[in-house]
Parts: structure tokens; sequence; C-alpha cells
DNA sequence: CTTGACGTTTACGTAAACGTCAAGTAGGCT
DNA sequence: AGCCTACTTGACGTTTACGTAAACGTCAAG
């Protein structure tokens, strides 16, 4: 059990480099273990990593990921704690509904604008790929 | 008719800075026309900037953005231009759809930290907001 | 024993997307 | 005339998110 990965290896499946791994722990959003100097990642580490890379992919900065990731492990502080939490979470909610929307539009506009360049190209005789 | 803008008149609507609106003309992303040495924004441009905010906040970059509104101003180019649009509409859309389901996953595991939250929160005899 | 692949730290560099003055212009109010 | 407000053009500063190079350790294969 308990599989681990190196930092080459996470580099190669998620492709991105090593000094951007190296990067996100300087940053705080990941913490490996070490064997010796180097550095060891559980499978709990590779889903961090995951996560790290979606919220990239979402816009989010890398600050936001990190207080997403403390959402995410550590649903045990106090109450106060947790209901700013749940505050921020819904707040994050609305932002994402908003971007799905914004994409939603552009497709619609994207749709759109196909339409019309294969119009053009029709109308001149030629084919689409 | 023909209404028009000034800069802080958009500043203001969409809650940017006027060194925003700028930078964006620094970039080719807007061409207001003048009143002397100030700038006057048709609706158009004013539909412009709503276009490169909504592009901002799908995270492409203001490059990337300056290319997509090429696209959605000038589908009236060759033929072997129009194709390459084309493409580029397909690939946009795939990462579009990526992006969708990376906000479905993410509003996922919101719900469930939620829940979880809630659940401590209740066994702890406390409510939510 | 050297070569190569992988890893390490340290540190300066850089591209993108603005922020933040500074200094000047131009119209309108009193 | 004096002042306010909105606008202008530089130009340097800042933050974010890494890139890139230097200099070195470690282990397996040839």
């Amino acid at each position: 059990m308990s599989e681990t990965f190196s930092i080459g290896d996470l580099s190669r499946e998620f492709e991105v480099t090593t000094r951007t791994i190296r990067h996100y722990e300087d940053l705080g959003l990941l913490a490996p273990s070490r064997d010796g100097q180097n550095r060891i990642y559980s499978a709990r580490d590779r889903v961090h990593l995951k996560l790290i890379l979606r919220g990239r992919r979402l816009g989010f900065s890398l600050k936001e990921i990190g207080e997403l990731l403390e959402l995410y492990d550590a649903p045990n502080g106090e109450a106060s704690q947790l209901k700013r939490f749940i505050g921020k979470m819904r707040d994050r909610r609305e932002a994402l509904l908003e971007q799905r929307e914004d994409i939603d539009r552009v497709l619609e506009e994207l749709d759109d604008l196909e339409r019309r360049c294969a119009e053009i190209l029709d109308s001149r005789g030629e084919h689409a790929a």
C-alpha cells in the first residue's frame, strides 16, 4: 500500500516542470516528506497537486488555492472558523456559477461565429475542415 | 443614436481603473476614437471591453483575448484564414468544456465540504449562518 | 571510473497585468 | 482669475508565477 512518487513522476504525469512543483512547495501548497533530502510524495500529495492544477485552470491565484486547500484539509477548527469557511465557500460557489455562465455565453458566441464563418466559406464554394 | 462614453464612464460601469482600460488600448484590444486628445468610446467599444473582462474572468491572457476579438470582429478574411479561425475556435471550445467540468467537480467538492462542516457544527449544537 | 539521469539549493531573470506617481491640458463653475 | 474635475502621457514600481542557470550530491550502468 501507500504508493509514493518522486518529483519527476508527478512532473511527467501532470506535465508541469519540477520547478513548478517546488514553487508550490515554497508557497506552502505542498509539503512532501523526505528521504534524505529527496522529496517523497504520497497519494495525498498527488491529490493536492491535482487540485492545485485544477484551481489554476479555473483562474484562481496560488494564494487563493492555498486557502481552498486549507478548506479541503481542515474542517476541524473552531466553530467560528468553520463558519468563515462556509462563507468563503459560498462566495466561491457564486464566482464559479458566474464563471459557468460566462463559459456558456462564450460557447454560444463561438457557435455563432463558426456558423458565420461556415456560411462565408459556403458562399464561396469552399468547405470547412 | 450612437451613444458614446468617456473612459471614466466605462471605468465606473465595469469597476476597472482607467489605467486598466488604457492598458488594454496599449495592447491593441481597444481602439476608441478621439475628441481632441480625449478618448471617446462607442457602444461597440463598450462591448469589446465587456468581452475583454469576460475573457479575463475565464482565465485567458490578454494576448489570447486579442485573438478572440479578432475572431469576433473579422470573419471577413481569406478562406485559409477563416479555416484557421474555425480551428482555433474548436480548440477554445474544448478548453472551455473542460473548464466547465472542472467547475462542476469543484462545486461538488464544495457541497461536500459544506456538508461536512455543517455536520461538525451540528454535532456541537451550533448552527450555520 | 566516468557518464547519465535524477535529484538538490540558491539566486537572479522575466513576462504579464496592471498600480502609482508626476506633470501637464482643457473645460466648467463662481 | 482661481479652482475643481476629468482627462492626457510618460515612466518607474509591484505582484504573480514561474524560467533558467550555476553548482553540487547520488546512484546505476557500462
